[in-house]
DNA sequence: TGACATCACATACTAACGGTACGTAAGTTG
DNA sequence: CAACTTACGTACCGTTAGTATGTGATGTCA
């Protein structure tokens, strides 16, 4: 038994190179990590990292990609049981935030995922994830009557860059925990701005 | 006459690397521009770009700020002559989209600005130009009774991070400038947000 | 006004890093 | 078991950020 198949000697190493460059990236910032920075962590060579992965965006991508991923878990736990659509949208805004007190997610997600991959690889990864929940959200929002009709794309983008600013903002602050309910009461009141006035 | 001080040589030539630092930065990114490059571009050699700039992060920070300087000054330009402080906002709001237009503008300010020089130190050079502005704009409103009074600090980021996404969302519409309308639109029902019920 | 100091660069070089080429052992398939 | 593929390791190349040093023009002072 405990016979090492090819794809499970792949599978395992792959994830170990992920998470080496997740630990990275997270940390000191893309261009501070080198690739043999990554796959030192990871307990292999530049020429492993390089036959799973074509080169350093790459390897942020997956990264990225894999925070994302966790993101969007989170976002669902959370919103999950709220009484209404308008409910799970500030359940979601909330556990967004929160999120944003791992630095490695601001570093990756918010920092170092725009300028490496570009703001539009990030946002169309981010489409199918994150952000799809919310613009769903939003939309069953709306279709509830809680919310004003109106641009969902650009509705969701908006509230989107705030969140963003707002995960930073708690960054800077000595006690972030403490920030982000003052934080998350601004951004309640920011969705206000577009409830029905009898959402309220 | 047209004597050349070795003051006014040391300008003219510091401009010029400003000015192709921008260039460059603003159309290819910061990762893809060299600093032999940069150098080419303004006429020098490496060696004076050196003796002017700590390094190529110092040359990143001299673009940003320049750029920011511009926007705070069309900041201004737009909100002047606004019958209210409120009407100043919306026009500050307006002027900071349409600035976003400029790739270069989304390039060196949303994107590689963060990115290199940190988000810390990003906020704080804006904090003394346009997000001054913006924050200062706000307050005054408040005082006018036409937006509720809150934490400004969050409130100022989160319209800022708001306008940063929304400059980034017009840029991959097929016409810009007619996006600009619709996103204007919705940024305005955004600050009713935080406006008075009586100010609507 | 001539000697000397300083400034504004240019040139030459080093070190680090992203990426490629190639070799090899382990696993897979007919 | 032979032919082939996969999963790496090793050695190397080109580029680039940064440094060390040289040089000529400019400013200063006796």
């Amino acid at each position: 038994m405990a016979r090492r198949t090819q794809a499970d000697r792949s599978e395992s190493t792959t994830g170990e190179i992920v998470d080496a460059a997740i630990t990275l990236f997270g940390r000191d910032g893309y261009p501070a990590v080198s690739i043999d920075g990554i796959a030192r962590a990871a307990g292999v060579t530049k020429g492993a990292v390089y036959h799973h992965f074509d080169g350093k965006t790459a390897l942020l991508r997956a990264a990225f990609l894999h925070q994302e991923q966790r993101r969007a878990l989170l976002l669902r736990e959370a919103a999950a049981g709220s009484p209404d659509a308008l409910a799970a949208v500030r359940a979601g805004c909330a556990a967004f935030l929160h999120s944003c007190l791992d630095p490695a997610v601001r570093q990756i997600l918010l920092l170092d995922g725009p300028a490496v991959l570009g703001w539009q690889e990030v946002r169309e990864i981010e489409a199918e994830h994150s952000v799809a929940l919310l613009r769903r959200g939003l939309g069953a929002a709306v279709d509830e009557g809680r919310l004003r009709p109106g641009d969902l794309g650009i509705r969701t983008h908006l509230l989107l860059g705030a969140l963003c600013e707002a995960g930073m903002l708690l960054a800077r602050h000595a006690d972030p925990t403490a920030a982000l309910a003052a934080v998350t009461r601004e951004v309640d009141a920011l969705l206000d701005a577009f409830a029905t006035p009898t959402g309220a």
